[in-house]
DNA sequence: GTAGGTTACTAATGCGCTTAAGTAGTGAGC
DNA sequence: GCTCACTACTTAAGCGCATTAGTAACCTAC
C-alpha cells in the first residue's frame, strides 16, 4: 500500500505561527494550567484555520494512553428508523463530550469486533445488548471499556416492553395471548427477553402463558401461524417488533381474518409506517433519544473513572393505543 | 481522562516468545522478504494466541503512515434493510483484504466527516454519494482517499432507478405519470436525481413529464396527494421509496382509492414489507451486495495507488412486477 | 583455510502527538 | 539591589509499532 502524500502536521502549524508544537496543542487541547496570553492564542488558531489542520487521532492517542473514539456495535438486524434517533442522539451527545461516534454492523461475516476495536484503537465500546464474555474481554484486552443500554439497571427495558405490550392486551380484557417471533436466529436473544415480559404479565395477571410460534416475513406462513393462533383461543398476540406485526397483519388479511375482531395485535418500537396499517397498529415505544443521551453519559462516566449506569425509569416505555387492538 | 491498564503489547509478545519485536512485526505481518524458521514462527503465534494480543491500530498507523482503517459514510436517512445487506457484503470483502471497516451516520448534529476521519484516522473514506467540494477536501487534508458507489461510470444508477421505474407504467400503458417525493430535505438531492431519469423515460416516449408532488408519511397528507393526482388525470406515480409507496397505498385507502385500478403505484428499494402490502407493491431492486464487493474493489485499488471505479452494468437495477401496477 | 553469499535474526530510528520538566524574563516586596 | 513567585513559553522524552540497516553464524566454492 502506498504511503500518503504528506500532510499538515502539528510541527507545520507551530512553524506558520512561530511558536513551538507545545505550545500549539496546549491551544488545540486547552489544557488547564497553562496560561497562553490572547495574542498567542489567536495566531495560533489562525494557523490552524488557514492550514485547515486536523490532528491525527492516532497520534494522539499513541501520546494521551487513549483516544477520543467510541465504537457502537449495532447487531446488523437491527437496523432501522428507531436506531436512527438512537445513534444521532448519542453521536451528538458525544460530540459534545469531545469524542467521536463510529459503529460497527456486527453479526455480519467480517471481522470480529475486538479486532474492529483495536484497528481504530477505540477507548470505548458501546452495545445495544451484553457481549459474550470472550468478546467483552477480548475488548478489554485491546485497551477498550465496555458499556451497554441494558447496563446495571437498564436490564428490564428488553423485559419491560414485553410487558407493556400484555399489560395493555390484558387491559383490554384478553385472557389468551401469543407471541410472533421473529424469522432471524440472531434475533432470538431479544425476542427470548421480550417474551419472558409477556410471560411475566401473563403470571402476575393469573392466566395461562403466550403461545409463542415461529413467524416468518410471509403471507401464507403468517397467514397459517393466524390461523394457528385463532385454532388455539388465543385472541391477541404480541409481536416481536412492528415488522413482524405488518406482516401478521397481512397475513391476517390473506386469511380472511380482521384486526382487532378476530386477533388483536400489538407491534414494537413504532416504526413510521406502524401509523399507517390497515388497521393502525399498536405498539410500545421508547424514547430512544434519550437511550442515546443516557449511554453517552455512561460512556463520559466510564472514562472519567466513574461507574457506567443507565437507569431504566428514564427510557419511559410507552404503550401508543392504535385501532389494531 | 483515564488511562487505560496497561495493555498486552508487541514487547510482551516478544520476551514470551524469546525473539525481538521485529521478528512478532514480520511474522503477524507476514512481511515479504523475511525468512523465519518454521519453529520460529509457530513460537510467535503460540505468544500472540496465549496473550490474547492484538497490535493497536494507532500505533501501527503511525509507524506505517498509512492505516488499515475504512470508514463509510451513510446519509443517516438511507438507513433501512437494503443498506444492511450492502454494508455486509462491503465489510466482507474489505475483511479479505485486510481493512476493517467503520460506519459514520451523517447528517446527524454531531462532528462533521472529516473530524471524525482524522479521529479513526482512516486512510479510505467510502461515500453513497458524491460529497461536496469542502468536504471531499477536508478529507483529503486528513490523510484520506475518498471512494463513492457513485463513482466514474456509477452515477447513472440513481437516474437508471427512476427510468426503470417510468418504463415498466409505460410499457404498462400508462401515459400520464406522477412523482412522490420524500419529506426530508437531505433525501432531494437523490430523490431529484431519480426525478430526472422519470422525465428522461417520458421525454423518450414522447409524453409529459412526470407531476411530481411533496409528500410526508401521514395518511391526510397522503390521501390530498392522492387525489391531486387523479385530478390532473395522472394514472400512475412513482414514489421515491417503497416506504413513500407504501404510505401512498395506505393514503389511497383512506381516499377510498384502489392501485393499480384509479393509481398504480411503484416502488424503490424492494424492502421486506413491500411483499406484503395489500395489493403488493411493484418496485425496483438492485444488487446491494453487488455494490459492497465494487466499492471494496474500489478501495483496494485506491490504497494501491490504482483508480477507483464501480461499473453500473454490475449493479444489475431491475423491476420487480407485482400487484400495484 | 578463506572469501563471499545467505540465513536468522536484532538494534535503532522515527512516525505525530502529549506531557513533564525546564528556562528566561518580569514584577512585587523587602 | 536582591530574592522569590509567576508568566510565557520551549525542550525533550516516550507512547507502540513498522521498517531499515546491521550483525553473527553458517555453508559452499575455490
Amino acid at each position: 500500500m502506498t504511503r500518503p502524500a504528506k500532510r499538515t502536521t502539528i510541527a507545520d502549524v507551530a512553524r506558520a505561527a512561530g511558536v513551538s508544537p507545545a505550545t500549539v496543542s496546549f491551544v488545540l487541547n486547552d489544557t488547564p494550567g497553562q496560561s497562553i496570553p490572547e495574542e498567542t492564542r489567536s495566531r495560533v488558531l489562525e494557523a490552524v484555520r488557514r492550514l485547515d489542520y486536523r490532528p491525527r487521532g492516532s497520534a494522539r492517542s499513541l501520546a494521551a494512553g487513549r483516544s477520543d473514539v467510541v465504537l457502537l456495535s449495532i447487531p446488523h438486524l437491527s437496523i432501522g428508523p428507531g436506531i436512527t434517533r438512537f445513534v444521532e442522539q448519542f453521536a451528538a451527545s458525544l460530540a459534545d463530550a469531545g469524542l467521536t461516534l463510529v459503529t460497527h454492523l456486527a453479526g455480519a461475516p467480517g471481522r470480529p469486533l475486538p479486532d474492529v476495536c483495536a484497528a481504530v484503537d477505540a477507548s470505548v465500546v458501546a452495545g445495544l445488548d451484553p457481549f459474550d464474555e470472550d468478546t467483552a474481554r477480548g475488548l478489554r484486552r485491546a485497551g477498550a471499556d465496555v458499556v451497554f443500554t441494558t447496563d446495571v439497571e437498564a436490564r428490564p427495558t428488553l423485559r419491560g416492553m414485553g410487558r407493556l405490550q400484555a399489560e395493555h392486551l390484558i387491559a383490554l380484557g384478553h385472557r389468551r395471548l401469543g407471541y410472533a417471533m421473529p424469522e432471524h436466529p440472531l434475533l432470538r436473544k431479544i425476542a427470548d427477553e421480550r417474551l419472558l415480559g409477556v410471560a411475566d404479565a401473563c403470571a402476575q395477571a393469573g392466566i395461562d402463558p403466550p403461545l409463542a410460534l415461529d413467524t416468518k416475513l410471509d403471507l401464507t406462513a403468517m397467514a397459517r401461524a393466524a390461523r394457528r393462533w385463532r385454532r388455539e383461543s388465543v385472541t391477541a398476540v404480541c409481536a416481536y417488533n412492528d415488522e413482524v406485526a405488518i406482516a401478521l397483519l397481512a397475513g391476517m388479511r390473506h386469511a380472511r381474518m380482521t384486526a382487532p375482531g378476530d386477533l388483536a395485535v400489538m407491534g414494537a418500537d413504532d416504526i413510521p409506517l406502524a401509523r399507517l396499517t390497515d388497521p393502525p397498529l399498536s405498539t410500545v415505544a421508547f424514547d430512544l433519544e434519550k437511550v442515546g443521551r443516557s449511554l453517552a453519559e455512561a460512556v463520559v462516566a466510564t472514562l472519567s473513572g466513574g461507574k457506567p449506569r443507565v437507569s431504566p425509569a428514564s427510557l419511559s416505555p410507552h404503550v401508543i393505543h392504535r385501532a389494531s387492538t
